[in-house]
DNA sequence: CCCGTAATGTACGAACCAGTACGTTATTTG
DNA sequence: CAAATAACGTACTGGTTCGTACATTACGGG
């Protein structure tokens, strides 16, 4: 209820008790938590301010509206998983092999950040609104598809690969698969039987997708 | 669209006044739409009063409340998927061109019922809770389940496919990449600028799909 | 042909919820 | 150190939205 308006709480060294930086990641990690679990429709201002340090007047401070909240959600979201895609480094691998290890990395990633999976979902269900509000995301480009793009060239010339797949449908073939794991999760449950992100499944479908794309494109 | 219900409809005069199976089925139409479009949260239940003939009243007269109204959604959706899925019979093909056939059929029902696919989306947001309250959808199997476990063991038995994968791994995997289009459809065109659903790229995919299964299970 | 009930319509309410008006305190800057 | 401003809190509102109380009409069984 209240919150205790005893002052003078600086006793031991308390945390800053102004700092915009701080504030403002709270409310994006709260909100982000609290739009995959709910929805953006399911979710409310009200609940992501009860669960942050600060108040919704500061939500309304920093982001204007709940629309722009969603857009900076999102856009963390995303620019968390782009930095960790740049890390791969595979052109001196194999084709084959290069392709395995971009399956799996996305794979982990997948599986790693669910709440991710879901605001893809949900971002969907809006049709992509909001991407499409945000500079920031509209032209950000993906650094796995360089990455794969090179590996399929690679692969052509070497005449290990077919050459009617460009990278883009490799990359749409590997997300589905990750993204379903997550993203279809319960309805799946519900009806198979199966939980999918069951820790007893996870090696055989992580060796799945792989082996999968490096057969269909050594395939002759 | 919707057939009649029970008899010929009185002559051609005004429609019948009173007729709760019609009143009932345009309701549960209409909400399919509207939840679809604007997912569980979105959908306001006055809006899907107004976009039929009847009021808000019937459909609190006919299913209680909005998830009620929503589970029955979802028990159409899956009905009618379902009774397409049931006129495959493959047991006649071999086991590779089975596949196929069932990878067709499947990429064919995505892309034809993009609603479909969206109520689930929606409804994994949701956890699947309305499926768990549903009697007729947790206790319903999929025909298409037996067909493919049919096919797999066939395809093993001549030695051609491989032993390590299950039906429901199958399905899996055929599933995601064909929800995967229509699911993420928005988002994968914001950041990559690529329809999925371009109808260039239709039978690119749809045979992708199946050379990738095949592909896999013939993989030694 | 009449009456019970299934089917339908109208109007309303209570809760909820995004967003704001207004006031206060800390921090920075000149 | 004073004045400006950035950061924060409280209390409220106006519109929305699910759900319902109450009234009414068509239809079918007896």
């Amino acid at each position: 209820m209240a919150a205790p308006s005893s002052d003078a709480v600086a006793s031991s060294g308390p945390a800053r008790i102004r700092d915009a930086d701080r504030t403002r990641a709270e409310i994006l990690d709260t909100a982000a938590r609290e739009f995959a679990e709910k929805g953006f429709d399911g979710a409310r201002v009200d609940e992501i301010a009860a669960k942050t340090r600060t108040t919704k007047r500061m939500i309304y401070y920093y982001f204007t509206n709940k629309d722009q909240l969603f857009v900076e959600v999102l856009e963390r979201a995303y620019t968390v998983i782009r930095s960790l895609e740049q890390d791969l480094d595979v052109d001196h691998l194999d084709p084959a092999e290069a392709i395995r290890q971009l399956a799996g990395l996305t794979f982990d990633h997948h599986e790693s950040h669910p709440d991710f999976v879901r605001l893809v979902s949900i971002e969907n269900i809006h049709r992509a609104e909001h991407i499409a509000r945000s500079n920031a995301l509209s032209n950000l480009a993906n650094p796995a598809l360089d990455v794969l793009t090179r590996i399929l060239a690679r692969g052509r010339e070497a005449g290990q690969f077919r050459e009617d797949v460009d990278a883009l449908d490799v990359h749409m073939a590997i997300s589905a698969f990750c993204v379903f794991r997550t993203a279809n999760r319960y309805t799946f449950n519900a009806i198979f039987d199966r939980d999918m992100l069951d820790p007893a499944f996870r090696d055989h479908h992580r060796r799945m997708v792989a082996d999968m794309l490096v057969s269909y494109l050594t395939a002759r």
